[in-house]
DNA sequence: CGAATCGCATGACACCTGTCATGGGGGACT
DNA sequence: AGTCCCCCATGACAGGTGTCATGCGATTCG
């Protein structure tokens, strides 16, 4: 029997992956959260074998949680089941330990079979979004920038901005300068779209 | 037998929801599709009592589906399943013919009651989201500022929006200028952040 | 130790935006 | 017929935006 922790915001879709997942008579769901920052306790009480979860959730993301998960309960594995196949999040899921990334796009029979390959110690990575993620290489934009890009995403102006990270317009305006530069955008809402879609910036 | 018709562009949630409802013993999937534009053709042939539909899907979305539907197939009722409340969906939702509306968040035990409730003519709506639409009422923004926002979103500038819909710089400034007073924001960003969280313009 | 990179900042400039006044044409409703 | 609202357009103005040159302190790396 294989022990699953299902972790995703959408409770109507965390119902139904489990009842897809307990059609099969090798996978057992011994633990449902809602939030990124129910998944650590939720694991060390239930003891998974297989943690899925979403990266979009409220408290913490997919991503931080299975950061945290790695190192609090090492046996179980991480397999990120996700609507949005940003290149940029395949990266951040493998670096924080992930054994498998799935999109939600994938035909939900392949799901259990995702489920037994990352339990024996495979990866399963989406073919496509593996190239994709190569092909492009790492966000280009430097830390500061994407914070900025952050807190454009909003819509609010140079002064909001500047006033909720605490720095000068000039800088704000610097930053996003620069970021449309190595965005290839024109203006900052298209720099925000970019960046967005290719998973450079924080998930919400 | 109830009998099901599943729209949803996300293959692994729309199998999952299958396994979900296929539990039942009064509940029978009978047709699964991918894309809006597939709804109607799958309902002939497969003549469901109760057609499921997600709002976001390509191709045409639930709502636009619903309506051709509700005319192909009248006998089918409507459940709009979607991952956002937004208040604007509701509306078109009702207006569209629909039976019901739920969002994804809900417990994925209400999904089969609500199914069944349908089935026998009664209406399936969220209380939460139903005060909050009638609360706020229908979108202020006249067709074609709706149209130069949706333009907008995609980050282009002034002399790009112009261009696409065929209008004059002016006009398109007089436009997003209006919209942005109607929607109480201070830039463009803003103006399409509020009419998106609020369902004012078309999904994607 | 240089050299490079980053964060932060200032100031200046061309350009884009948001607003307003104003106007004409068309459909809807009284 | 008159009124109201919408669409389209023009022109002008204040203020916001994107770019660039330049500078300083801190950190990293060869």
């Amino acid at each position: 029997m294989i022990r699953l922790l299902l972790a995703d915001d959408q409770a109507l879709v965390r119902g139904a992956l489990a009842a897809l997942l307990q059609l099969e008579d090798d996978l057992e769901v011994v633990a449902e959260v809602s939030r990124g920052d129910e998944v650590v306790d939720a694991a060390r009480e239930s003891t998974p074998d297989v943690a899925l979860l979403d990266v979009e959730m409220p408290g913490i993301d997919g991503l931080a949680a299975a950061r945290l998960l790695r190192d609090a309960v090492p046996t179980c594995r991480v397999l990120m089941v996700t609507t949005f196949g940003r290149p940029g999040y395949l990266k951040q899921a493998m670096s924080a330990g992930a054994s498998g990334f799935v999109v939600k796009d994938t035909p939900a029979r392949q799901l259990a079979d995702a489920v037994r390959r990352v339990h024996s110690g495979l990866r399963v990575v989406d073919p496509t979004l593996a190239a994709e993620s190569l092909t492009q290489g790492d966000s280009p934009l430097t830390e500061r920038e994407a914070d900025v890009l952050q807190a454009a995403r909003s819509g609010g102006t140079v002064a909001v901005i500047a006033k909720t990270l605490f720095l000068s317009e000039g800088t704000v305006r610097n930053h996003l300068s620069s970021a449309i530069g190595k965005t290839g955008a024109r203006t900052r809402a298209e720099a925000v779209r970019v960046a967005v879609d290719n998973g450079w910036l924080l998930p919400h």
